[in-house]
RNA sequence: CGGGGUGUAGCGCAGCUUGGUAGCGCACUUGGUUUGGGACCAAGGGGCCGGGAGUUCGAAUCUCUUCACCCCGACCA
């Protein structure tokens, strides 16, 4: 490829409008460009980095028996309606009508097109466990896209789906799966990727991992140990709160006045106590619905609302002021609340043996102090609402834990028999039963872990591609190629490189030396072959490797072998 | 969906307060001199100033409205 046809223009400067390194070191070299607001075009070098990220996952899949497949992006109402996730999904998935008024959606995981696919080719059990796969275009109609490719509308995802007669069997595919995915992220050179514990969400099933990649710009909460392997997504993290000081015990309960005092951060400073000693409520309106959730936990802990939503069953918003029943905002305590129609009571494990506790009074500027949980409460369930702060506790080891950001580059899921159970697929076993199969899926986006990449392996100087997925191993960089000489040897070594396998692009500009080395810099590609006059007079080339601070000359004839050895 | 911000050449920006022929830098074209770390000189091309409506003799500039994009939050296999 030659430089100079290639589409795509480079800017010295940022875009104004990308704040994350890969976003805007990806406009820069004119690699993508924004179509719509998450919907971008890649052009040739993009394209080719996604097409290598592709053949890595391709190849793993492959070699755990996965079978290539093609589903389609526009699929009938009716095929969702068969799982019930056409009304149960939200927004994200789009609905339109075809010519004929007949509801149509875009695909944004697969689940019911394998199924589709797989209930009338799969009958008898002698036919798994099997995988289907596909690389494939989704839309979502994110609420908000952001950061360039990390969080788009339409990308690029391989999805596969697995289907098994046991439990067992399905367990032992995914640790398969679970292997491959560490090899493809190892591959493609996207180092800190750590597997945690997730929640399964709108899926269903109940064991799935996540694939992270550990970086401030992840919008992922990751609760990890310090010290033995216990890693979780903060949607399901557990941890041990540090315990309460219960030494004054025997206090007796009182009313105090707190005046104007509603936050706890501002009863706990009125009567001059930490928020430890305090019991706070937070309150949730139960969508579509007038109940609402009373959540009652210590005064420096916060609700984890994916924990709340598993427990109560039920999707909830936080609740305004202003829509409050007949609770007083901001005093609302335990004593003299109970449930009702209305009203659902929660109380979190943190409060469990707590005395010597601040709460609401249930009317306008007072709360009452001296409260013990055993003694004054009578709470007959505690349930686990805490959110993981770095305080914590690992519950496995008992040693701290800590919170760290995260991009989700890849999923698994033990998926059960959600979807061959509403979609009827059924398999007869050996004893000539009609079984549902056991289905597992495993998504991996390629433009996010392309974006991924780029975030972490990038530099000052610009972008920095691994050579596994690198758009090109070689930037021939002849400086003065106005020469004649030069021009003729550039042209012998980019056809000797093409032959040899080695895909390179040529810088076949009159322009300075700063200009190409900048270039070559900017857009990462892993190694810069260096001719010119003077080194033409010597027979020798310059390699400098894109991640290496020096470069070195080498005689002309060694450069293929060379570039060879570095390929692996 | 809520809060904030920005829309002027391919990119980055100025001009708007105080209305009067649309500018700068980079990129691009042509000619010349250069060229081992973002060269220089000269001459060029490129704009419905996001869209619509208004005020005005006259609008990039003032008013109203709408759309798009970015950021934060809500939401999210």
């Amino acid at each position: 490829m030659y430089l100079s046809k290639l589409v795509g223009a480079r800017t010295k400067e940022n875009p104004a409008d990308a704040v994350i390194k890969s976003h805007a070191l990806l406009m820069r070299t004119g690699f993508i460009k924004a179509v719509a607001g998450g919907i971008w075009s890649f052009g040739m070098a993009a394209q080719r980095i996604a097409l290598k990220i592709e053949q890595i996952i391709r190849e793993e899949m492959n070699r755990i028996d996965g079978q290539e497949c093609s589903f389609p992006v526009v699929m009938p109402k009716e095929l969702w309606d068969e799982s019930g996730r056409y009304s149960s999904i939200g927004d994200e998935l789009i609905r339109f009508t075809d010519r004929t008024g007949h509801s149509l959606v875009l695909g944004m995981t697969h689940e019911e097109a394998a199924v589709h696919f797989a209930r009338d080719n799969i009958t008898s059990y002698v036919q798994l466990p099997c995988m289907i796969y596909q690389i494939q275009t989704k839309f979502r109609d994110e609420a908000r896209s952001r950061g360039g490719l990390i969080r788009v509308r339409e990308f690029v995802m391989k999805d596969a789906y697995s289907f098994h007669l046991t439990q067992d069997d399905l367990e032992e595919y995914y640790e398969k799966v679970f292997d491959a995915y560490v090899r493809i992220f190892k591959r493609i050179g996207l180092d800190n990727v750590i597997a945690v514990k997730s929640d399964s969400g709108m899926m269903g099933g109940k064991i799935s991992h996540e694939f992270m990649f550990l970086s401030d710009i992840g919008e992922d909460k990751l609760v990890i140990c310090s010290h033995c392997d216990y890693k979780a997504n903060m949607e399901v993290a557990e941890g041990i709160i540090t315990p309460n000081d219960n030494s004054c015990d025997n206090q007796t309960m009182r009313e105090v006045f707190t005046g104007s005092a509603k936050e706890i951060s501002e009863v706990a400073e009125f009567l001059k106590i930490t928020s430890v000693k305090t019991i706070k409520a937070v309150v949730y309106n139960i969508k579509s619905s007038t109940k609402q959730v009373v959540c009652f936990l210590r005064g420096d802990l916060e609700v984890n609302e994916a924990k709340l939503k598993k427990i109560i069953k039920c999707d909830v918003v936080p609740a305004s002021l202003s829509d409050s029943l007949d609770i007083v905002a901001g005093n609302i305590g335990p004593l003299g609340l109970s449930e009702s129609a209305n009203r659902v009571i929660v109380y979190d494990n943190s409060l469990r043996g707590c005395s010597g506790m601040v709460i609401g009074a249930n009317k306008p500027d007072y709360h009452i102090s001296g409260v013990s949980v055993n003694r004054d409460l009578k709470i007959s369930n505690f349930v686990d609402i805490t959110k993981v702060n770095d305080g914590m506790r690992c519950s496995v080891c008992g040693k701290p834990l800590t919170v760290k950001n995260g991009i989700e580059v890849g999923n698994i899921f033990q998926l059960g028999t959600k979807y061959t159970t509403s979609m009827n697929m059924k398999v007869l076993n050996k004893n000539g039963v009609l079984v549902n199969p056991i289905m597992g899926c495993y998504g991996i986006g390629v433009g996010r872990a392309l974006a991924s990449v780029a975030e972490d392996k990038s530099d000052e100087k610009g972008l920095n591609w691994p050579i596994s997925i690198a758009p090109w191993d070689v930037y021939l960089c002849p400086l003065r190629y106005d020469n004649e000489d030069v021009k003729d040897l550039t042209h012998q070594i980019y056809d000797e490189f093409v032959k040899a396998g080695i895909e390179t692009i040529l810088d076949d500009r009159s322009v300075s030396p700063g200009v190409k080395f900048t270039d070559s810099e900017l857009m990462g590609i892993p190694i810069r072959v260096v001719l010119s006059p003077k080194l033409l007079a010597t027979d020798s080339v310059e390699i400098k490797l894109r991640n290496h601070a020096q470069s070195e000359i080498i005689p002309r004839k060694d450069i293929i072998q060379t570039i060879l050895n570095i390929k692996g």
